[in-house]
DNA sequence: TCCTAAGATAGACCCAGTCTAAGTCAAGAA
DNA sequence: TTCTTGACTTAGACTGGGTCTATCTTAGGA
């Protein structure tokens, strides 16, 4: 994530207290944190941040590439810093934990032209849900 | 469609005009409307429908298994009365428009034991994203 | 050191969805 | 057929996640 803050300063970036801090959150393997997450993680470090600008920040990141959004269900949105490697999701159907996951081969390669109603189909998202160990 | 009321009445259903438009409103292939769009189609019919009473039949349709909900990236949910044939989703990333789609294979056997976590993995929810043929 | 546009902030606002308290009615009992 | 009652419906208040705006602050170049 430090090569982060160099590839934001060269996409002519300000670097703020308040990216920095953003930033070093989103640091790990794993990590899927609600914006609002974020926001009292980074408070810890930098009280007076407000919640506009966390949201400020990981639209920008999501629009950089550098950040993913993850949709889950009604409920609030989470942010995926491991935007570079191409991955699905595991999400425990009790406790909402998240991993990241790499399936064999192609997803897209299982839905057949016939399928296809004449779309371009460019990506395909893949949500498995099951139980963690933890809730088994 | 006709046979899901059958179904409700002898699970003990009172059937209410309500309820029945819900229902008919529902009917039919590719169908993935809001829960807003339900009140408003199902309101032509019976005007005085309140959205209460729509997201309540909603959540009732959903708990038997009747209706999916279908989480669609931030915006609102949408309710897919195709809920006894297994299948995935192809989404115009322009336009919105949503298509059932069947893969071929079981998406759980792209994921490897290894690739797992212990997790006990029940089910894959596939959304495959792309131009639709009047968008491209 | 100074200047200024980019960025940060508080809080109003919006939308999808949930909850509550009061009124209505489907359908079984008599 | 009418009566009864708890399941159902309703309007509108409320919540959580998120966006917008007007004002203030500051990174970083001159
Ligand atoms: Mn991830
Ligand atoms: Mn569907
Ligand atoms: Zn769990
Ligand atoms: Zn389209």
């Amino acid at each position: 994530m430090s090569d982060l803050l160099e590839r934001l300063r060269s996409r002519g970036w300000r670097l703020t207290s308040q990216r920095r801090v953003v930033a070093e959150v989103l640091d790990g393997d794993h990590v899927h944190l609600t914006a609002d997450e974020v926001h009292a993680r980074a408070a810890e470090r930098l009280p007076e941040i407000s919640r506009a600008t966390v949201y400020n920040t990981l639209g920008e990141l999501v629009t950089l590439g550098e950040v993913l959004e993850v949709a889950t269900d009604g409920r609030a949105k989470r942010y995926d810093p491991n935007a570079h490697q191409p991955h699905q999701h595991l999400v425990c159907s009790a406790c909402g934990t998240i991993r990241d996951v790499r399936p064999t081969g192609d997803p897209l390669a299982a839905l057949p032209a016939a399928e296809r109603f004449g779309f371009d189909v460019a990506t395909a998202e893949v949500t498995y849900r099951g139980l963690c160990p933890d809730c088994a």
